[in-house]
DNA sequence: CCGCGATGTATCGGAGCGATACATCAGGGC
DNA sequence: GCCCTGATGTATCGCTCCGATACATCGCGG
């Protein structure tokens, strides 16, 4: 999960651990967190992976004395070939770890780059998922209704109606998806021209 | 968070291990899940704690023959007294570690067994946690709006109302738990008459 | 000049999930 | 009488990820 997370931030620019995690928590707001504890592991990984390497392109250890005075450096990652390889393959996949809890928030937030067809084809297994969780809800509600404590009860019902709202989300979505066909797919270039963003050295 | 779940789960009636998930299911619904590989070993690990012992009344082990059919029969767990002291130790906790997201659900759960103080505690800290990521939410929102994409924005924009949405709920349920002011509180003893519960052997 | 908060890299223990294995038992279809 | 399926039931294993923690540097305001 990480790994496509990683891998769809990188392909916009290259990045360091720190500024890849105030990305993840931007780009995934709510839906996940990622700790550094997952982060920094996940990053050798895919290093050793061939899926990134390391950029030597930074301002603070270029020009001069690299270990003179000890200085560690920000270690920037960029995505190898393979590596942009490997996201797309993973954009491509429309399989149910896509539409699970965890998963569909990323494959979600990626969805400017990934194919119009399998956009829909995740927010409808997305949606029937919920259904069925909606359906257990309801069946389990019915059943033990009665027996169960106001505070517990009250539980429930914010539980349902927050997977009925999901719902709601997902079918309104899945509508324009259809109206618009995919009009606006925008092929979004992993745009280079970038200048490490924030003010200028 | 597990053994908060059991121990409350089991101060009502002596379980097993299946019908415990069942009713993890049906008490905490779309919150958390629990599966049997976190379950079993959990259970082992409070039996070994003391917090639990083997009941013996089972049906199925009781009438001759234990080992002679080699039946493995149900493992029944109810709480020892060191299990329901630890119980109640742990509804008067009313620290940040009751409102997280994985927490809070179990927690408001057993509020029916709760004090009404630290009900209104654990509801007010948990709705300032969501109050403070609302606004996390909406101040990288704010900065980042415009370099956004459809998808990413409409994401965030998502998370955001959940957010407050749930924030809404918590004032309700301050307000009532304020209201009535703990004047239901029911002392809802661990009810032994039950007869297993569903149909008469 | 000092301290504090942001930036930055990194590890460790532990919690919980998902898949899987295996065994029993009731029921219905044939 | 037979099998097959689905529910009940106990259990393990590998994996992902979180939260706490450690430590070092930097810029800024008091």
């Amino acid at each position: 999960m990480l790994e496509l997370a990683i891998l769809g931030l990188l392909r916009e620019a290259p990045l360091h651990g720190y500024e890849l995690r105030q990305r993840l928590k931007a780009t995934l707001g709510t839906f996940r967190a990622f700790s550094y504890g997952s982060l920094y592991p996940t990053l050798r990984g895919m290093k050793a992976a061939g899926w990134l390497a390391e950029d030597e392109g930074d301002a603070d250890v270029v020009a001069g004395a690299p270990a003179l005075t000890g200085r560690r450096g920000k270690v920037v990652y960029k995505l190898t070939a393979e590596g942009k390889e490997r996201f797309q393959e993973r954009l491509t996949e429309a399989g149910p770890s896509s539409w699970e809890d965890e998963t569909f928030g990323v494959h979600f937030a990626f969805f400017g780059q990934t194919d119009p067809a399998v956009r829909v084809r995740i927010l409808e297994g997305r949606r029937s998922r919920l259904e069925e969780r909606r359906e257990g809800v309801r069946a389990t509600l019915a059943r033990t209704r009665s027996r169960l404590d106001r505070y517990t009860l009250q539980l429930q019902e914010h539980g349902l109606e927050s997977v009925e709202r999901e719902v709601r989300w997902l079918t309104e979505l899945i509508e324009t998806e259809r109206r618009t066909g995919g009009s606006p797919p925008r092929p979004t270039p992993p745009h280079p021209p970038t200048p490490t963003e924030r003010g200028a050295p």
